[in-house]
DNA sequence: CTGAAAGCGCTTACAG
DNA sequence: CTGAAAGCGCTTACAG
């Protein structure tokens, strides 16, 4: 049975094709009577026009890419997959559609000329990327070209575009986690970085760095190191760091974020350290399974839903040439107190 | 700058649009020394066809909808957004991408014809549906268009029909929950049932009791409940039920789901009941925050990758005209033994 | 091996 | 208010 077009609508409603495009598109130069009539025919079979029709004389796709790179260890993580579900929330909220495309690796040439081929191919308005680290070629190529790209924690000074739009973690909530713990009475404090090739991982960094600094607190080497940005990799990084310092143990831990700080929990377990009795961590993110591991965890959080919607919006925006959209936006982080960190008197 | 279209390929390359369209399709019967001019120009221009124009000389859009049902309590859960990732991969794999929505309701006039619109505008090649009842006029309606159907947890018995493609639960992981709670000394179970309107509840419902009928075990009223299928339903119905009978508690509860069964967890430890101590608790799904809960959950797990691989691997295969697609599939669960049952010595 | 022509399903000026 | 015609970007027989 061979698909119902407008041709067929028009002839079956006594009509043009003209007359039965006006009544799908709802315009009002068609009196009651007429656009009745062709309706009648429309619901009766079910017509709905083809899209690839309509694409072909300018309408817009109303679809978003989501290109989520980085899937090992990143996308798999729980907290990580529902950011997903911001993203499409949001966009049906404005009326999009989101066409999902999950990549490994976005330096292998395969996913470079799969990425750039949904975009040219006219399939999406817009496409945002989410888990790249804050130097992608595939990214600028594509804002060369014009095309609408929406970032999360990406972003670059003095590159404003237009078509370039980005939602980021704030610069200083590292500074704010040493103000934080010194606040409680710590002078020895460790930090496990998270992939410096990520732009809150370096800004988190810098601003630990700041705070550290501006306390006057000893930088030691010992008590530095890199944890990425997963479990595994934070409890690798806590047992070699904290193995190597049981002479002269940090009374706090500073973790990159959530995932980290839940391996410097398994360390810490493994070497007999109680939290927050014998050492202090501090997360961020705001994970939800931070409340419900014990002791539960004290993390500087931030707003997911809100990032996502924020991009999400002024993406569509910009696709809906609306004015003045802001390129890029910083979302500040909120101090939540858990069970792990603990007043130290002096 | 007007996008460069395959006329536009021709003329720089000194040949017709046939043949530019040869060479994008990798067609034979073109020269390798025409190939590679017109390639070059190609490659030049970074000229794509349109999708669009593909389409509608009779091109599939090698795309599945993912119709994502009930967002309240379900999409959020890290559990269930993990298994988009899961599709999304299985998707790629063939080389096809995922347009995804999330419903909140599909009984809504509004969306039910957001998503006929999605299947009837050429979007995409077929849809998959997960989290509907197992009773859906919708489904039924797009299975009648001649539409393919894959669906997750939804099969009704003799409607074999080769468009509507299903992967479920196996249909006695309840028997096998009762099974092996006798084993271990339990004669005392109570059940906490899920959602009854999504088969897997019914089934497991359903084999629960035949377990116990098969044990001759005392099917008590008050040691029967319904939890629905997340951590706030189940708390609420382990509440009530344990509250009630505190003058004679079941020595084991089977929870419909690992949700329900970390809702048991947070009415015992309200209650003062210690797991496994004083009540053995059996959950089912596999959840991975399971094994991160103290005392870790035993429970039926089902391996949620090759159930959803299989179903998109089916609905593509189905697609694609393949002979002898398998339509339904049930998938056996795995028991995996945590700290949270105990053995009764009688 | 290759091009001219027709056609896919829609919408949009244009003319009346 | 409404229809005939042109056009969007592609591919596919068809003819040579």
């Amino acid at each position: 049975m061979k698909r119902i077009n407008s041709n067929d609508i028009a002839k079956l409603a006594g009509v043009s094709r003209s007359t039965v495009s006006r009544v799908v598109n709802g315009y009002p130069n068609v009196p009651e009577e007429t656009r009745k009539k062709v309706m009648k025919v429309i619901k009766e079979h079910r017509y709905y026009p083809l899209l690839s029709g309509q694409l072909l004389t300018g309408k817009s796709t109303k679809t978003l890419g989501l290109f989520w790179v980085g899937t090992a260890g990143i996308a798999h993580d729980s907290l990580t997959s529902s950011y997903f579900m911001h993203i499409v929330d949001a966009a049906a909220r404005r009326d999009y559609l989101v066409l999902a495309c999950v990549l490994d690796n976005i330096s292998e040439k395969h996913n470079i000329n799969y990425v750039r081929k949904i975009f040219m191919e006219g399939r999406i308005d817009a496409g945002i990327f989410v888990g790249t680290s804050n130097t992608e070629p595939l990214v600028d190529e594509l804002v060369g070209f014009d095309k609408i790209v929406g970032l999360f924690d990406y972003y670059h000074e003095n590159e404003d575009v237009p078509n370039r739009i980005s939602v980021n973690f704030d610069r200083h909530s590292g500074e704010k986690t040493i103000d934080y713990l010194y606040g409680l009475g710590h002078r020895k404090i460790a930090i496990i970085d998270g992939d410096l090739s990520r732009l809150s991982c370096i800004h988190r960094h810098e601003s630990y760095m700041r705070g550290m600094i501006k306390h006057s607190l000893p930088l030691q080497n010992k008590w530095l190191t890199y944890g990425g940005i997963v479990k595994q990799r934070g409890y690798e990084a806590a047992k070699k760091m904290l193995s190597a310092c049981m002479d002269d143990l940090p009374t706090a831990i500073c973790a990159n974020n959530d995932g980290v700080a839940f391996g410097v929990y398994q360390a810490c377990a493994e070497l007999g350290l109680r939290i927050p009795e014998d050492i202090s961590v501090v997360g961020a993110d705001g994970h939800e399974s931070g409340r419900h591991i014990s002791p539960t965890l004290t993390t500087f959080s931030f707003d997911f839903k809100e990032m996502f919607t924020s991009l999400v919006d002024r993406v569509i925006d910009t696709i809906e040439h609306k004015e003045n959209v802001p390129q890029s936006v910083f979302i500040e982080s909120q101090l939540v107190e858990g069970g792990s960190c603990r007043r130290i008197d002096s």
